[in-house]
DNA sequence: CTGTTATGTATCAATTTGTAACGGCGCGGA
DNA sequence: TCCGCGCCGTTACAAATTGATACATAACAG
């Protein structure tokens, strides 16, 4: 069974009230298992994650896969550009998301608000992408998932601290294929992060930070 | 001596011919060595490249650097998440580009085409994004050069086929930190690619395609 | 309960990196 | 002008990291 996230609200701060109001009744729940939509669907909706968790992939005619990000709750999803999508949204916990039309964010189609929030989501996925290709170019397995604990527990607005609790609802693949890895490296490192003492493993699916400093430290510094 | 990349103009088309016309006047002249701006610089403007290469990176604290893309005429950089900016914007080649002032983008501030247009270029820079991942992630040296070679060729608008030649303004270093790779492991690949009768050097800036055919296949596939 | 999938572990192989050395080229100063 | 210096690019060899393979174990669904 799937760990529910905890603080599923926490990142939804940018968006307005009357939004969040409005959007209740547009919501649309999602199944794990099921998908928002598939490499070639038209992307008609641009969609905003309220609660659960999404996985955004694009696969090579090889197989190989990368996995783009994990949609949390707060995050825009399927940024359209052209007539089709180019990646494949899956479901990876119980989810809600709104949809919008995507003339929203290219005319505004008269909210302005809304059109604006769009805008401000895209030029965010663009500086959070820029980090992630540091991460993918420049650092090392232990890096690369030590940084990748910490930004998840960032994410869903849980403070890093002795004891700190992050679920991981997506599998060691989906982290592999996030962090340009393998699931036997990934096996690996969490061995060593465990053996080490720097976390413990509630289940599979839930980790706990023992040494949140020692887990900054493995995760190498930010952009200076 | 830098060399000039040919087609310099290809990519304009996206943007209208009202607004190249009316951005002549504006365009700033920039010298190679210099900078449009450096990260903690206050973002006020979104660039847009009109002619020459500049390269936009990123540094870790403990001086490991990637660098996030290369900015070829067509290219929209700079876009803004927060006051400041989180990059660096070197120049390569003599270059020119336009300033937009952030509100063109943010709201639009009476310029409904150009709005659009920077836009469509966040939009088109987001995908652009998402196929670099694959690259950093799942390729391996080999592929990661060749892909890279391609890339560039269909950026500047040259059709890839036998003695096509393509200049690479920026140093084996850079291409190394776009890759997530070693300049050693640059220079080796290359010459794999030599001995190979894939490539040839006109010099050390100016590749020759020789089986563009075989240059393709060892790209690996793109998305399926 | 049982077949199936996911995860962990160990071993070995492959790729990539690190280190060092060398040559070439441009630049500035003597 | 010539020389020396430093940066860039290349190469060879050793070392480290990661990947591949195989298999055991655990979790899960029917």
């Amino acid at each position: 069974m799937y760990v529910t996230m905890p603080n599923d609200q926490s990142s939804l701060s940018q968006f307005s009230a009357t939004r969040r109001k409005a959007d209740r009744k547009l919501a649309r729940d999602l199944k794990p298992g099921g998908y928002l939509f598939r490499e070639g669907d038209e992307a008609r909706y641009i969609f905003r994650v309220l609660s659960g968790v999404l996985r955004l992939t694009r696969v090579m005619e090889n197989g190989r896969r990368q996995v783009i990000a994990f949609g949390y709750p707060g995050d825009v999803i399927g940024f359209p550009n052209g007539a089709e999508h180019h990646t494949d949204c899956d479901v990876l916990t119980p989810a809600r998301v709104v949809a919008y039309r995507r003339e929203l964010l290219e005319s505004g189609a008269g909210d302005a608000e809304l059109h604006d929030e769009l805008l401000t989501a895209a030029l965010r996925e663009i500086s959070s992408m820029q980090d992630h290709f540091m991460m993918l170019g420049r650092k090392s397995a232990s890096e690369k998932l030590a940084s990748f604990l910490c930004v998840l527990a960032d994410r869903v607005g849980t403070p890093l601290g002795p004891y700190t609790q992050i679920a991981l609802p997506m599998s060691r693949c989906d982290i592999a294929d996030f962090l340009g890895l393998t699931t036997e490296t990934i096996s690996r490192t969490i061995t060593q992060l465990r053996r080490s003492g720097v976390i413990a493993l509630e289940s599979v699916h839930q980790v706990i930070i023992l040494k949140p400093d020692d887990l900054l430290t493995l995760a190498g510094g930010e952009e200076d």
